[in-house]
DNA sequence: TTTGATATTGATAATGAGTTTCATTCGCTG
DNA sequence: CAGCGAATGAAACTCATTATCAATATCAAA
């Protein structure tokens, strides 16, 4: 509930407004849990966090609100390649890409500028329009490297 | 059924042989099929395909026989986000990425030595080992740029 | 503050990709 | 050819996600 939490909620309530939505205490809910986070969530992950602070709350509202924060720019897809997407928030931090353990699945967020500009170098190469980039590195951590 | 296929299918064949599995016709049928594609596809639309030649085939035999082509080699795993996963020859052609147009689909394979390179770097950096990757690109191509 | 139009919710059913099960059939070796 | 294990196809199943829908909540207008 720091400034930060604060100003997510405005910007969630803007966006909701803007659309003809409506806030609501369940979207209220999901908002101030998401954030609280500290690793990336998939949608059921959070449902099991939810169903704690309110057990009447349901499936499916969480997964609308995940697409919901995802449009208003608040929160970000990843796929990781596991079958679920997982989310992260998407407005305190800078843009950056993930290094991923395939044993034990430590992650480790990193930016590399030299990278995103050669993205957009081989982009323009060809006449596209920059949208979107998704950059995964898989590999073994130290930690698994041992074991 | 040039020469590229009948190395592929002895490379299949001698991958089997060392897991001691075996050839079938529809193994053979499935890899052959495989090949011939022009494009991406997905095991779905490989087995829609394959119908025509085999009505009898069946369903879990695609998938299963996907999976093993990729464990030999012969096949790789795209993951664009649709929800489902392609499938490319990785024999042939050196190792690539993509650009992928958000609007149609269109696909552009690229490979930026640069950005290989750096990549290697950032995993090395944080002490891990690299196993694989996975660098997508998505913009509007230039006919849809029009549209 | 009441009302009413409409957005939202949660339970549940449905979907779609991919996997598992299992009885039957096939491929290979002896 | 016999026998054994691998492979197949049909069908049931799993798992993530989405759609449906009756009941409820929100909010602007009266
Ligand atoms: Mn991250
Ligand atoms: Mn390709
Ligand atoms: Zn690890
Ligand atoms: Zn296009």
């Amino acid at each position: 509930m720091n400034q930060n939490t604060k100003d997510i909620h405005s910007i969630f309530s803007q966006y909701l407004s803007e659309q003809n939505l409506r806030m609501t205490t369940q979207r209220e809910l999901i908002l101030k849990t998401f954030c609280k986070q500290k690793k990336h969530v998939t949608a059921e992950q959070l449902y099991e966090i939810l169903k704690k602070a309110d057990p009447t709350i349901g499936h499916a509202t969480v997964y609308r609100t995940m697409k919901l924060l995802t449009e208003a720019g608040i929160a970000r897809e990843l796929n990781f390649g596991e079958g679920s997407i997982r989310y992260e928030p998407d407005t305190s931090k800078e843009h950056h890409d993930h290094l991923v353990c395939v044993k034990c699945g430590e992650n480790i967020e990193f930016l590399d500028e030299e990278i995103e500009n050669l993205q957009k170098r081989v982009v323009s190469k060809y006449g596209y329009q920059l949208v979107d980039h998704s950059l995964n590195l898989y590999g073994i951590c130290p930690k698994c490297q041992k074991s």
